[in-house]
DNA sequence: TATTAGAATGAGAATCAGTCTCAAACCAAC
DNA sequence: GTTGGTTTGAGACTGATTCTCATTCTAATA
């Protein structure tokens, strides 16, 4: 898992891709980042916007976070419901997958073991696609109920 | 896969179903039903209004399509986006997963091999979640572009 | 250090998917 | 064919997300 652990030396290579596509990584931008390293999965505006209440109005919170996602240094899910929900690209975090709360929406990340991962990229790679579809990527998605929510 | 084939039986077996729990099988949800079962993979409503323009209007297209949920009949998916799209449950269309466009939101069905659905429920069944949830079902979702957008 | 052009921000308006309300139409059974 | 519960249609409403625009920053430069 090739992943940027430390804060410091993400911060900085975010950052660095930043820089390279004239984006600023600014205050705003960092508490972002910041929470989002925190969480356990990937997390709504709402929540966002309640931890960084008065310092990240929520306008600029949903534009951090398309201009991160599309510098590939987010990414967006959509939960049940459909409400977005982001965290950091997996070159940060690593690669993993979700666990998805059916009743309240809540997603958190599961990893795989190696060796799941790699039965799950050989099924992935030689499933039976329609015709003209490149693949990229691929995500396991486990639903049910979380521990508050089963009771 | 023992799903309903025939729509003729299908729509018996929907109509049972929905006796049962008190629900009428009126001509606008039969008219839903037969749209899903044509789709190649799950649809949008502005889909599925733009085809039964004038007969089923949008407000009652939700309503149906929530309730045909809650009996279990259709199940929801959020595609990019997060715009809700529907498809025929999987006990009428057989257990299958799903190929995303990151570009267009397409999604379309994919089925997997016995022994690839074996193995991904082997993973999906021996993974370590989080504490106190309760899994459920299980979905591979993979994401590229469809034959359109990939040019 | 002062200047400056482009980038980012805040607040609120605008949009859009999805939900709710309520009166009218329907349906199955009596 | 009457009746009570179910469904429908239209439109109002809500909540998430996007857009606009005037203002504020920032980084690079003079």
């Amino acid at each position: 898992m090739a992943h940027v652990d430390h804060r410091r030396d993400r911060d900085r290579t975010i950052r660095e891709r930043l820089t390279e596509r004239g984006i600023r990584f600014t205050a705003g931008r960092r508490a972002v980042i910041q929470e989002l390293g925190r969480a356990a999965g990937p997390v709504t505006v709402a929540h966002l916007g309640e931890i960084l209440a008065g310092r990240v109005p929520v306008s600029s919170l949903y534009r951090t976070l398309t201009v991160l996602d599309g510098a590939g240094v987010v990414e967006t899910h959509h939960g049940p419901g459909g409400v977005a929900r982001f965290e950091l690209a997996e070159w940060l975090s690593g690669h993993h997958h979700h666990v998805t709360c059916v009743e309240c929406g809540l997603m958190e990340d599961v990893a795989l073991t190696d060796d799941q991962e790699r039965a799950l990229e050989r099924i992935a790679g030689t499933s039976a696609l329609p015709e003209g579809f490149v693949a990229g990527g691929h995500t396991l998605d486990i639903q049910g109920r979380c521990g508050r929510c089963a009771r």
